[in-house]
DNA sequence: TACAGCAACTTGTAATTACAAGTTAAAAAC
DNA sequence: GTTTTTAACTTGTAATTACAAGTTGCTGTA
């Protein structure tokens, strides 16, 4: 398929310069430019999808935040090395960090509704605390070994039918993208290293008091006030965590 | 004194958006705008210091992409302070109380100039190789407390006098922008949390095979080519590490 | 008073134009 | 054949214009 019907096709609703995005990102990640190689230029890119520079250079901006090329100026875009490790420390779910590995999701529970935590551990506004959260764990696995295990509080504030929905190998992050036009635009996030408990230890098939991670995020969206938190634990032995900044 | 003069009296090298920049994030980390206010409009930016909007937006995403600021449709640009430093470098408590939180860094080697580790933790361009590396250890202590252990790895070229520069109670980022005008500009890091050796224990005191975060990054600069290394282990028994993305 | 609607803001997107500055490879000079 | 120069690329910076879309507060109406 040409580029250009590629692009063509991707949701209007979408401004161009995302569009753009969208297409290049996906190319990286399946292959069709590989590390080392250079994008069209600019110009090149204009002409093929009809944009103009500022248009093509915003959509160049996101790939480059995000650390899929690297431009230098008289030479060109250069399409930047994979992470190879779990990239989980930028703007992505656990899914996209994983990439094409071979990742199984297993719900431990829910989804369902339910009273936010007492002392949670990012401060909430208080209509989050009259709405109540959407509650999750859930486990993923790469290669059959658990690497981490989730815990997702979402405030239940106009998401119809999100409870009933299936997340087994089911990225959160697309969903609340394709069915709630939500898209994560940022967060902060605590992380520690501490001995594995019990439970985690026996969710993450390891010894109790071997080192484990402990992330707490906040993870902010294009909806105004609306954040919703995660509390995660993953089993480094095998894998690190990556990320770009 | 005025913006305006402050403004015009900025490094004439730099491109307008980056003087700008400099302007906006010294006035949000002195405290001129506090957390939460809105910064002056696009447009009032604009007049003031005499730009258009494309060159004060670009200013304003650098410091979006810095997190210093969010903004919001409709509304202005809000004003986010809180951590300084890139990536996962800055440090948060536990404990709110941590504002008075007093900084000491203790060298433990170096800076000194040495031949690159054998299999290093990041593949070395050749240039690097045959020029050597400068090294350093340093322990970084929050209110009398060990909480990093930093190995730092740079590259030995063209970074005249560096390693008679004392390092005491300075950052290394600042000496770099200072004395070299080398700017970070992003970079990779893995992390793993790993049980402590006796060594790192040691240092950060703390009893062996408690768990420790290990860091290893690599550190980008505005001079092309030019990274440079480092590898980090931090207790988090007291404080977590926070980062924005 | 309460509310609807409008006006005046704000940022977001996008096309257009121009020139500066770094890179590369072919052409010209030696 | 080797070196230098040049031309044709590349990205970087920046002004200008226009409209879309979200937010806020004021104003006129009920």
């Amino acid at each position: 398929m040409e580029d250009n019907e590629k692009y063509q096709e991707t949701d209007p609703g979408l401004p161009q310069y995302r569009k753009l995005y969208e297409v290049l990102r996906s190319h990286i990640l399946n292959g069709v430019y590989r590390e080392g190689d250079l994008l069209p230029s600019e110009n090149e890119l204009c002409t093929v999808y009809g944009l103009t520079r500022p248009t093509v250079r915003h959509a160049l901006d996101e790939l480059v935040r995000e650390g899929l090329i690297k431009k230098q100026k008289g030479k060109g875009s250069i399409v930047h090395a994979l992470p190879t490790g779990i990239g989980i420390l930028s703007v992505a779910g656990t899914t996209t960090a994983l990439g094409d590995r071979n990742l199984e999701t297993r719900i431990i529970t829910g989804p369902e509704v339910r009273r936010w935590e007492e002392d949670f551990f990012f401060p909430l506004p208080d209509p989050y605390i009259e709405s109540g959260c959407i509650y999750m764990e859930r486990l993923r696995l790469v290669n059959g070994k658990p690497l981490f295990y989730d815990i997702s509080y979402l405030p239940n504030i106009n998401l119809p039918r999100f409870t009933t929905r299936s997340f087994e190998n089911k990225s959160l992050f697309d969903t609340l993208r394709r069915h709630y036009r939500i898209e994560v635009t940022g967060g902060e996030q605590r992380l520690w290293a501490i001995p594995a408990t019990p439970e985690i230890a026996g969710y993450l098939q390891i010894n109790p008091d071997e080192p484990v991670l402990h992330l707490e995020r906040k993870i902010d969206t294009n909806r105004v006030g609306y954040s919703f938190y995660s509390s995660l634990y993953c089993n480094t032995k095998d894998y690190a965590l990556t990320g770009k900044f």
